[in-house]
DNA sequence: TAGCTACGGCCGCAACT
DNA sequence: GTTGCGGCCGTAG
């Protein structure tokens, strides 16, 4: 076979259909010279099934043609030999899929869709080198891993190793053609006012309606013309991924039913297919199109360990993009739009546009795209891929799998029904300290599964009876690994190598993908959809925690004489005493570290005989540090506390977790109130007026708007059958007034309820009518927030306030 | 087109006085 | 009015 040209590109889009020839596979890649499909033909799609079962299988599946059995050198993981299933066609595939499942008959790997599969036993993750054979091309990995990455094979050009270099370069940190894009559309979503389109490099509205067309805002008659300048506007630009805000839950969604109604084929996909969005049974909308990806803002934010109070495109870009470069932005509502659309279509375009530019710099603020190649190129997963945990696993292990001879168990054959421990939290000792050190587990559980060998694989191994007991690894509940033949330990030493140098070299979109997968394995394992779920290996690796969090913690008491008052799964917070010093906290804290890493790695190697991978870190000192008690009980809490944190630079921060400051269901008033109580206190600065202003200023009306709660519903609101919630109460009133005025009811599954108490109970801020109960939120927001820090002040909230009373 | 468990606090509701 | 329980949500890790 000689190859006639190769090509190098990023993955953007897969699909898979019946061809008469056999099934075709195709995949979209992005490359600097412009996008590329590129198609394989003729291909099978295989599943497994269990030999011993192999007469039941072609009795199920007598009358359907198209399909063949095949013996193979693979087992499962309980050493039954396997057959391959193979079928010519997807629609034969999931014929036989019905009727094994009919006759209960086992079926492995059968949920893996072959153009997925195609991928991932050929290691190919994001970037991919096609090489063009007169048979048809071939795909291949493309690697910044000078080891794993193929040879150049291309025989009419040398290809040089410099070149090679920028060639891989360029696959792995591709230049997406990026389009933001954002629509404007009546009170009901019923009617396309406007849809605007924002790349660096490109800036255009299309407006609905009368008006002077210049080079960026084109005016259209009617939405039949707008949306068909929608379609030539994405040729003319072609992007490779679309950008937006909820753009699939509403942007695409809305354009999509508006091109149905009016009968107009919304071709927006690279082989002039057309947009189609879909909902799923949870509610998730997605789009697909060919060649070209959506992703949505919010969503990848989510996914990239972002975290913000609220969602909305101007709450995110004050907090991300900073104030000043919004001082000509407004968050305008519903009823503006329509006002400017009716008087002043120009505004009304620069609006839009600026929405699109918004969103287009959060992604760079964030550096969100760099984070999803990272992603891709560490996972397999496609770009636009939300979550999909289990996939990155499945995408990692089995092509490893296989090669080792075994394929991955039956879907949720696992033992389930046990319920598996998560991590142990320590009672902890209520006060209010100097000189905490808080040490903790860089990546606990990662380092477990490394340490003590924990693997699907390693596990039968581990359990047969070829297994040598030198090499044999004790867990928990019955399970025993192999300290020699495993494949997550090997995933997780390679991912930990690659962060630390990511780490090094400052790369945070790196790093932090790392972090998440290296997490999510632990994750998927104690998940009953991960088809390796397995109740030994998630408590191997959870109640070995436990252990070694409680043995670190003796070890702390016995050797240095320290208290320690609290810990977390993976930390320990360690009291010096109240005569300890700034100079001396750092000292300890390095003078721990070193000593207990050591001290690990000795109990390991004496009681395993092998190396430990443990990495207990000092993380911080508070030079002040409140641990609280429960509301009504003298016991300290757990996951609730604050302190004021002391960096080496000398710099102070007070630092929250769990309590109200960082609850996003309480309101200002009492997050800022906190904010300012503990700052004030830790500062030995006075804080008793703090307090009674407050108070004060409430019962003055002048902090209404810091009343509002924000609760989320998580089901539709007639599903609330066993109480109604303030949030609930307000949403129901909320949508019934809302319906009443014709348009859609505001208050959805997932989206946030904001609400105001008033002296006839919960309201929608948008419908409120009655006066605002003051006294509630004394009691209920303002004392709580007072009362946990100031029973360690020898204070009580009813005296502080006691002149407040008697003037309302 | 499914990563996990542990935890605290507020609220409504029911069962009491 | 008080008490106790469980629903519910958001959070720590």
């Amino acid at each position: 076979m000689s190859v006639v040209a190769s090509r190098t590109g990023y993955l953007l889009t897969r699909q898979q259909r019946d061809r008469p020839e056999g099934i075709e596979l195709s995949y979209w890649l992005a490359s600097p010279d412009g996008a590329f499909q590129v198609s394989i033909t003729g291909q099978e799609a295989i599943f497994f099934i269990r030999a011993e079962q192999a007469i039941d299988v072609r009795h199920a599946l007598a009358g359907i043609s198209g399909w063949r059995l095949a013996p193979l050198s693979l087992s499962d993981l309980e050493h039954r030999p396997v057959q391959g299933l193979y079928c010519r066609t997807l629609q034969v595939r999931r014929r036989c899929i019905e009727r094994l499942k009919q006759s209960g008959l086992a079926m492995m790997e059968e949920d893996i869709r072959q153009c997925d599969r195609y991928l991932m036993e050929r290691f190919i993750q994001g970037a991919v080198s096609v090489h063009f054979f007169p048979e048809g091309p071939l795909l291949r990995p493309v690697s910044g891993d000078a080891e794993s990455h193929f040879a150049p094979v291309s025989h009419n050009t040398p290809v040089s190793a410099a070149s090679k270099a920028y060639d891989v370069q360029v696959a792995l940190q591709p230049a997406f053609r990026v389009l933001s894009i954002d629509i404007e559309t009546t009170l009901r979503a019923d009617r396309i006012h406007s849809i605007a389109l924002y790349a660096d490099d490109y800036q255009r509205v299309l407006m609905r309606g009368e008006g002077c067309s210049d080079a960026h805002v084109h005016y259209l008659p009617d939405e039949t013309a707008l949306l068909m300048a929608l379609v030539l506007a994405v040729r003319e630009y072609d992007p490779d991924i679309f950008i937006g805000w909820n753009v699939v839950g509403f942007d695409f969604r809305v354009l999509v039913e508006r091109a149905r109604i009016l009968s107009v084929p919304l071709l927006l996909g690279r082989d002039g297919g057309p947009l189609r969005v879909h909902q799923v049974s949870n509610g998730m909308w997605f789009a697909r199109m060919s060649g070209r990806v959506v992703l949505d803002g919010i969503d990848t934010l989510k996914g990239a360990t972002w975290h913000f109070d609220r969602y909305s495109l101007e709450y995110v870009s004050r907090q991300l993009l900073g104030r000043g470069k919004l001082v000509d932005h407004v968050d305008l509502r519903g009823e503006s739009i329509q006002q400017l659309f009716r008087e002043d279509k120009a505004a009304l375009a620069r609006y839009n546009l600026e929405d699109c530019r918004l969103v287009w710099d959060i992604f760079e603020q964030a550096q969100l795209l760099p984070y999803l190649i990272e992603r891709s190129n560490l996972t397999g997963l496609a770009l636009d891929k939300v979550g999909g945990s289990a996939t990155a696993f499945d995408n990692q292990y089995l092509p490893r799998l296989h090669r080792a001879g075994y394929v991955a168990p039956e879907y949720a054959s696992g033992r389930s029904g046990l319920s598996a421990p998560g991590g142990y939290v320590m009672d902890s000792v209520p006060g209010l300290y100097r000189h905490v050190l808080v040490l903790d587990f860089k990546s606990l559980y990662p380092s477990i599964i490394r340490t003590f060998c924990i693997d699907p694989m390693g596990l039968a191994e581990g359990l047969s009876d070829e297994c040598p007991d030198a090499d044999k690894v004790p867990g928990f509940n019955q399970a025993i690994f192999s300290s020699q033949q495993h494949i997550l330990p090997g995933l997780i030493k390679q991912l930990w190598l690659a962060r630390d140098r990511a780490r090094e070299a400052e790369h945070r979109a790196l790093s932090t993908a790392i972090k998440i997968i290296m997490n999510s394995f632990y994750g998927v394992l104690g998940s009953n959809v991960c088809r390796f779920f397995d109740q030994r290996l998630s408590s191997s690796i959870t109640l070995r925690g436990h252990q070694i969090l409680l043995q670190t913690r003796e070890e702390i008491e016995r050797h240095f004489g320290y208290r320690v008052i609290y810990g977390d799964t993976d930390s320990v917070f360690v009291w010096l005493g109240e005569d300890a010093s700034d100079e001396t906290a750092e000292q300890c804290g390095q003078q721990l570290q070193n000593y207990l890493n050591s001290w690990w790695q000795r109990q390991i190697a004496q009681r395993f005989g092998l190396p430990s991978y443990l990495e207990l870190e000092y993380e911080a000192h508070y030079s002040r540090f409140l641990m609280p008690t429960m509301r009504h009980s003298e016991k300290g809490t757990k996951k609730r506390y604050a302190g004021l944190q002391c960096f080496p630079d000398g710099r102070t921060k007070v630092l929250f977790k769990g309590l109200e400051n960082v609850r996003t269901d309480w309101t200002d008033v009492a997050r800022n109130l906190q904010e300012r109580l503990y700052e004030a206190v830790f500062r030995d600065q006075p804080w008793q007026a703090l307090i009674t202003e407050t108070v004060q200023k409430i019962y003055a009306g002048e902090l209404d708007d810091q009343l509002i709660y924000r609760r989320r519903l998580r089901q539709p609101v007639s599903e609330y059958t066993r109480n109604r919630p303030p949030h609930v109460q307000a949403a129901a009133k909320a949508n019934i007034l809302s319906r009443n005025q014709g348009l859609p009811e505001p208050c959805l599954p997932g989206q946030p309820v904001a609400y105001i108490m008033t002296i006839n109970g919960a309201e929608p801020v948008d419908y409120q009518t009655s006066l605002i109960d003051y006294q509630h939120y004394i009691d209920r927001q303002i004392q709580p927030v007072v009362d946990t820090i100031a029973r360690f002040l020898e204070a009580d909230f009813e005296q502080l306030v006691a002149p407040q009373i008697d003037l309302f």
